[in-house]
This record gives structure tokens, C-alpha cells and sequence, in this order.
DNA sequence: CTGAAAGCGCTAACAA
DNA sequence: TTGTTAGCGCTTTCAG
């Protein structure tokens, strides 16, 4: 039987190594291995065998075995809570070309806003020695990632902040985008304006809800319970809060939605309605401008490129004591933030 | 100097090892090695004493070491256009649930349409050895690919076929949902329809202008060429081709879209005219139902998720044939489609 | 039930 | 310029 024949069937599909390669240019091994990293110190035509018995075995190089050796995988893992949602997308796109301009591949999954799912994501790509991490929490306890941060894991968290570890942040102005926002509604002229966000464990949701109440408050405007609504922002459930925020003898006249995934239910049901409702979201989303959606836009790939850029200076060895950045939201008027409330009211 | 302060820069930040564990819990490697892995055959009390030197050396398994040794890396890889567009994030994610069920992790990376990054990409990824590649074709010739796969990397293209290889694909029907689109336009009036595309290199785009000869030439419509504009999709190219195909003295009284983001372009461009013109796009938008588009749908998810189980049932060792599933699209009728042609034309 | 030894494919260090 | 040796941290094998 064939040397190549007896190896294990483990091998990764049974693929030539270095050490096949050296054997069939009748060289050493190092050698092999300084053709194939570009090395200097091979003559020309020992250079020519080589790379001629490696197209002919058709051999690439192990990175796995690499990274064993070298102690660096050049990837970083991105966490975040569903790939699928229009905001991430940009965001995940931005740390992918940081990371490629700093050679690195991205691996990716989603938390599905599941605590246990986010930390067991993390976790699995610390197995996988990522030189480094970005987070977008589900969780609200990061101190898992502890031990793994002392080892070495470079971790930037995005979106929302760590909690309960002193840890890199990168986040929009929640809180300023969302008073602005409201306070944008106040000045034309609405006084019962509803809040729909997301769960009350999300610090973004909490962030936009304060920045609601101190809008409010800034306009001595008192905010009835019923005007605020967290929850998940399930259609369904966002539907049945605009009803009920839009029914009763005192109806708000305004609504300030939290994400994009509320704004974009808020608009669907306010849609058939008599009578316009004002209506300010969080977040910009694909074709608001022809719908005429005023919103406080932040801007995701921002959002990703500077909290990647963050990471890699830190994988560069530069040493600064954890901060948070706060990048600026931008409120975009574009009509629903302007529908004045109704004479009636 | 200390054991553990000696060891050489490069190793992972310092992390512990299962020797490290191992010496501390005075028990053989192996037995940590069972210990974190499970496997049976472990007296309690050792167990215990195993898991505390875990615990207290906060030792995680090197997934990079295991990984070399087993030969499985338990990752596939996805090369796709733009984690950006709208059209991959659902794509990505159910890719990633079906690799999650399979307790593999996704890496995934952006073409930006260019082939050579496409290859550079997919053949990264096939150095770490990933268990398998699902790739959206940017490039008309996968042969690079060949031996990759004859090595045992099992390959999927979505979306668009491979080139100039025998592969497994998953296509949604592009031909059938654009001739579909076209004939709904000719069934509400019109003969003159325009047909603004992706670059004729990328085969949907192709496929989709053959979509639409087919519709005209059933229904007995010439073509005329200033009627068809493949090209870039960005905002102005785009715009261009539609005031270019509503000017002059007999222009189209309808645009069939080719992808999102023509449509998207085309909407906004259409948006500020005297004249309602008829469109219809390919590929469902958010909110395109209160802006009333008309479009084929086809199902991103459907299509990464299909091409996941073929993925992971070749992984499975299942040999079949190389073969190609075409998934259905769906015309649905939201007003755009159904703007009959000004009685003029 | 437990552990020692070999080796996955590569790179670093050192010889020749 | 080239080759040899010794690991990287883990799993496999096989012997206690």
C-alpha cells in the first residue's frame, strides 16, 4: 500500500503536507516551508521544484497547524443578535473590512438576544483562540468574559456596553438622539406623545426611553404609564401597543418609536388610520424618505468600523484604559415627525 | 523565574494548558483531557479535583490544537457580495442556524463582487481548513476551486451557479419570476417596458434579461435596445438609465427592476413624476408594501438554509451527484405592477 | 480507572 | 543556501 493510501482518514480529506511536498521536490522540509511564506534564502531553482511539486500534489497550507505554532489566528469573532436585521448588516460589513485591511477573517454568529446563546458564542470563539472579540451584548453580566480578557482576548463591546466589567464601548447617543427626537414632537406642538421600545434589559431600550422622560420632563409634560411600552418587538406585539396607546378618551397624538423593527410595525399600523399620527423612529431604515419617516438615524457602519478599529489598535499592543465611545445621532425630518397633533386636542 | 513566566511571548496571551491543569490537580494530562471532554471512565473525586484546577487556572480547551489533531475544524465558511445588502443578511443567518444545528461556526467574508477577492477569500478559507464553503459567486470560473474539493472540501454555490465546474447549486428562478414580472406588465396594457439590470458578467442579471425577452416575445413585443440597461447598480448609474428610458418621443410606460437595489433607485427616481409609470421589482423590499411596489419575492433564507443542509449532508458523507435546486419566486401585486399605460401611449 | 508516548502539520532555532 | 530538531496543545493508542 501507498505511503499517501495508509494515513489516517482523519487527515482533512487526505491532503498533502509540507513534508509530502519536500519528499516529492527532493528537499528539505524548511525549505518547503520558505517557498511557501515568501521567505528569503531559497535559490531560484529550488524554488521552481518546489512550487512545482506543490501544483502537481495540489498542496495548501495548514493554517490550523499554523496558528498552533504561531500562537495568532487572525481572525476576530463578531457577536451580535441577528445578522439578518437591516441594522447589522452594515455594522457587520464595516468590522469585515477593518479586519481584512488588517489581514483577519471575521467569524460571525447571532445571540438571537439570548443571554445564555451570546456567552456561549463568545466562549466558543475564545476556544478558537480569536485574537479578539466584539460584542454586541444580549446579556446584561459580562464577567465571564473575564478570565479570557486577562488571557489575552482583545474585546470590544458594541452597541450596548459591558456589563458589570470595565470593558471598551462604542455606542450611538441613545439617550441625546432619542431627547432630541421627542423634544422635535414637543416643539410641534404634541403634549401626549407614546414610547414603544424594546426589552427593558436592553440598555439601548432603557437609554431611549430616559432620553423620552427628559424630553418630557425638559417641556414640564407629564408622562402617563400607559404612554410607555417595552417589550419584544414582535409585529404583534407593537401592534397592539399602538392601538392601545391610540385608543381611550386621551389618545396620544405622537408616537417616538425605539429601533428600527418598532418603527417599521408603527408605520404599517398607523397606516390605515383617519386620522395622521406623528410618528419619530430610531434608527434610519431603506426607503423611509419616500415614506416621508422622520427619524433620528445613527449610523451602524460607523458604529463597527471605529469599534474595529479600537480592537486592532489594541491587538497592536497599545495600552489605554477602557473607554466608551459615543458617536452623534442625526435627527432627519422627513414629514411624520412634523404632522402637528389634531385641532381636537 | 517561573515555569509559566518562561514560556515564549507567542503562546495565546499565556494561557493555561491541560498539562498546566494536569500538574495542578496531580492527575495525568489524559485525564483532564477526559475531564473537559466528558468522556467516561473518571472516578468522581478526580473529576472534581481536575475541575477545580480548571476553575482556578481558568484553563479553556485550545480549539486550534484539537482541531489539527482531529482534522475537522467544525466551521464552514461563506463568501457572499455585501454582508451589507439587505438580500444576504436573511441569507447569512439561516446559514448560520443550519451551521449552529451542526455545531459548526460560520466565517464569513464579502466578495464586493470582485472575483479575485472572491478567490482570495474562498482559498483563505480552505486553508483554515473549514469543513465546507458555501459561495455566491462574484467570478465566471471556479476552477481554483477544483482541487479544494477534490481534497474534501465540500462546496455549495448559491444563488448563482459555479463556473466552468461541475458543483452543487442553489438558485432561486430567475428566468420564470422576470418573464412572470414582464407578462404582468403586458397583461395590464403595456408594450413598452424597460429593463434595467446587474452587470451582464453576473449570471441572475443575464438570466433575468432572458427572463424578460421571453415575456415580450410571447406577447409579440419587439425590444428595442434603448429599452434594456445592464450595468452597476449604484444610485446614479441607475438613474440615468430610467430619465434615459422615460425621455424622447416614445418612451417605456413601464420598468421592470432587476434586483433590490435597482428597484429601490428606480422607486425614488420615479417617485417625483407627472405620470405614474409601472414597475415591477425583483426581490422583496422592507416597507415596499406601503410604498405599494409590486415585486417577485424569493426567499433569502430559503435559499442559504437549502444550501446549508446540502452543505451539511455532504458533510454527512451523502454522495450524490452535483446537482442544482431552482427555488420558486412569487409575484406579489401591490399597485406599482398594476398602473395601466397613460391612454396617450 | 489512569497515564505515558506518539504525532497532527507547521514554524522557530539552530546547525551544517 | 539548506536541513534538522524540537515543540505548539491537543487526541489517539496502548500499556499499566
Amino acid at each position: 500500500m501507498a505511503e499517501t493510501a495508509r494515513r489516517p482518514e482523519h487527515r482533512y480529506g487526505n491532503r498533502p503536507t509540507m513534508k509530502d511536498v519536500a519528499a516529492r521536490a527532493g528537499v528539505g522540509l524548511k525549505t518547503v516551508s520558505r517557498v511557501v511564506n515568501g521567505e528569503a534564502g531559497v535559490t531560484p531553482d529550488t524554488e521552481r521544484r518546489v512550487q512545482e511539486a506543490i501544483e502537481s500534489l495540489g498542496f495548501r497550507r495548514n493554517d490550523s497547524a499554523r496558528v498552533l505554532r504561531k500562537g495568532r489566528t487572525a481572525s476576530v469573532g463578531l457577536v451580535l443578535e441577528d445578522l439578518a436585521d437591516p441594522f447589522y448588516g452594515p455594522l457587520s460589513r464595516a468590522v469585515e473590512e477593518v479586519a481584512r485591511a488588517h489581514g483577519a477573517l471575521l467569524i460571525n454568529g447571532s445571540s438571537a438576544e439570548d443571554p445564555e446563546r451570546e456567552q456561549e458564542l463568545a466562549l466558543a470563539l475564545c476556544a478558537r483562540r480569536v485574537d479578539g472579540l466584539i460584542v454586541i451584548p444580549a446579556g446584561q453580566d459580562h464577567r465571564y468574559l473575564e478570565p479570557e480578557m486577562k488571557a489575552g482576548v482583545a474585546t470590544v463591546f458594541v452597541d450596548r456596553p459591558a456589563g458589570r466589567i470595565d470593558a471598551d464601548a462604542v455606542l450611538s447617543d441613545s439617550f441625546g438622539g432619542s431627547r432630541a427626537g421627542v423634544a422635535h414632537l414637543i416643539a410641534h406642538g404634541h403634549r401626549r406623545i407614546g414610547f414603544i421600545g424594546d426589552q427593558p434589559r436592553i440598555h439601548t431600550a432603557t437609554e431611549r426611553l430616559r432620553g423620552y422622560r427628559a424630553a418630557m420632563e425638559e417641556a414640564r409634560l407629564d408622562v402617563e404609564d400607559s404612554w410607555v411600552s417595552l417589550g419584544p418587538t414582535d409585529p404583534e406585539r407593537v401592534r397592539e401597543a399602538v392601538t392601545a396607546m391610540l385608543s381611550g378618551p386621551e389618545p396620544v397624538t405622537a408616537l417616538f418609536a425605539g429601533n428600527n423593527r418598532v418603527t417599521v410595525t408603527a408605520v404599517r399600523a398607523l397606516a390605515g388610520r383617519e386620522h395622521p399620527v406623528a410618528l419619530v423612529g430610531f434608527d434610519d431604515i431603506e426607503l423611509a424618505d419616500l415614506l416621508g419617516i422622520t427619524v433620528i438615524a445613527q449610523d451602524a457602519a460607523a458604529l463597527g468600523r471605529t469599534a474595529a478599529e479600537r480592537l486592532f489598535r489594541r491587538l497592536d499592543g497599545v495600552e489605554e484604559p477602557p473607554a466608551q465611545v459615543v458617536l452623534k445621532t442625526t435627527l432627519i425630518p422627513r414629514g411624520s415627525g412634523e404632522i402637528p397633533p389634531p385641532p381636537s386636542a
